[in-house]
DNA sequence: AGTAAAAGATGACTTTTATCAGGTTTTGTC
DNA sequence: GACAAAACCTGATAAAAGTCATCTTTTACT
């Protein structure tokens, strides 16, 4: 299986027809493949990145540390999924931190190539347009919810997400593995809330646990309790 | 004074030289001007959009009703801001609603003439990208706010951000005039919850107020509220 | 496999916030 | 300017969530 980090960032744009055969070769050329090992940063909020990265495998938490001083998991990538794009665009420092959670492999694609594109491909720039679109119409239903939600309602929707987004392993259980305390990040609470949260969905068998692993059991009892009923 | 509509699209662009002036010309002959009465609806949650609004006096509130039924305020725009572009680049129905907090005057840009300089004006299509960018990064951090933040912090934080991006009255109070269930709104409280923060911040002289009017009376403590000092 | 460190779990308690209920003031309209 | 409606404010209470302390289990490492 040959390299394939330049069908990673296309898969990625979400477009067929987005990059041409000279620009494709031309990223092909000048990428640079690295490796982060379980724990690793990839990345700290205050950096200058000077280009995206492209997740080839392994998972990665980009996170923001609030004022409080405690962590905010923004957002989780997996394979396939760019980091970084939205400071590149802005041109200016990131404002997350990304930490593997796995051992990880991930590619690089200098800043260079995207302006390049940027500026001579309207229908790369579109389609990143749409995509930060979409981004931004998640971000605004992710503050209602924060605002509006109890920590039950906003676990239930955090396990509904990371199931139905990341491929479940073989015995059905959810296919990201996260500590308690990173799910308590990813769903704005704190560990012992979380914890309990977990704990009271498992007696209720809506959930069943194993080590970290999590799986659901019961997909409409979990709905029911995202929507509050 | 004439009508200033291209202008506004064109500042809220924020660049200076976007559109051509056939675009503008263009512009400037389909846009259609709309008026609102105060507390009318400019669209809903879930309406399809044809166009972009595009304000040029009076100011808006943009809101999402949460499951369980509250609203949540998202933002608020006042003169020179566009709204709806997001659905009109994704090319789907609203997320938000849109009502209006003082009589207001909208021009609207026809959603043919966003897409024809969409596929044709790269520069365009940068600019909308760098602003949904920022908007992105904005939102990330209300998510944070929201997620890790006390009531306390998060209603000082939303004075702030009022007090510095509305233009203040001739007395030197915030410039637009809400409700205390609308601040209670943009904060993610109840209205009890914002009314005794703001007594609270009274009593402290930190602000002052006259009927809904407010006034930051000490930039500095309030500052220090945000930061949970 | 043994051990130390990390993560998970649970109880007791405190703080924060929501909810309900009732009064007061402000605002808008005839 | 009188009236009704809306908005504002406050107190009491309940519910939700955070914090602290402690113990158990799992994981990582030599």
């Amino acid at each position: 299986m040959g390299n394939r980090c330049e069908n990673c960032i296309v898969r990625q744009l979400n477009s067929l027809k987005v990059l041409g055969k000279e620009e494709l070769k031309a990223i092909s050329d000048h990428k640079i493949t690295r490796k982060f090992k379980k724990g690793e940063s990839l990345f700290s909020e205050g950096e200058k990145l000077n280009g995206i990265f492209c997740v080839r495998s392994g998972v990665t938490k980009l996170s923001k540390i609030s004022e409080n001083g405690k962590g905010q998991i923004v957002k989780i990538a997996s394979k396939g999924e760019m980091i970084g794009q939205r400071s590149i665009i802005s041109e200016e420092q990131t404002n997350l931190s990304a930490v593997a959670l796995d051992d990880m492999e991930v590619c690089f694609i200098p800043k260079e190539h995207i302006m390049k594109n940027l500026s001579s491909n309207v229908e790369f720039t579109k389609t990143l347009l749409k995509h930060m679109a979409n981004d931004l119409k998640h971000a605004d239903t992710l503050i209602v919810n924060m605002a509006q939600k109890t920590v039950k309602q906003r676990v239930a929707e955090t396990l509904s997400y990371l199931d139905t987004n990341f491929e479940r392993d073989l015995d059905g259980f959810i296919g990201v593995i996260l500590t308690r305390e990173d799910i308590a990040n990813l769903v704005g609470t704190a560990k012992e809330a979380c914890i309990r949260t977990l704990t009271s969905l498992r007696k209720d068998n809506i959930i069943s646990t194993q080590g970290k692993r999590i799986k659901i059991e019961d997909k409409k009892a979990l709905y029911n309790i995202i929507q509050g009923i």
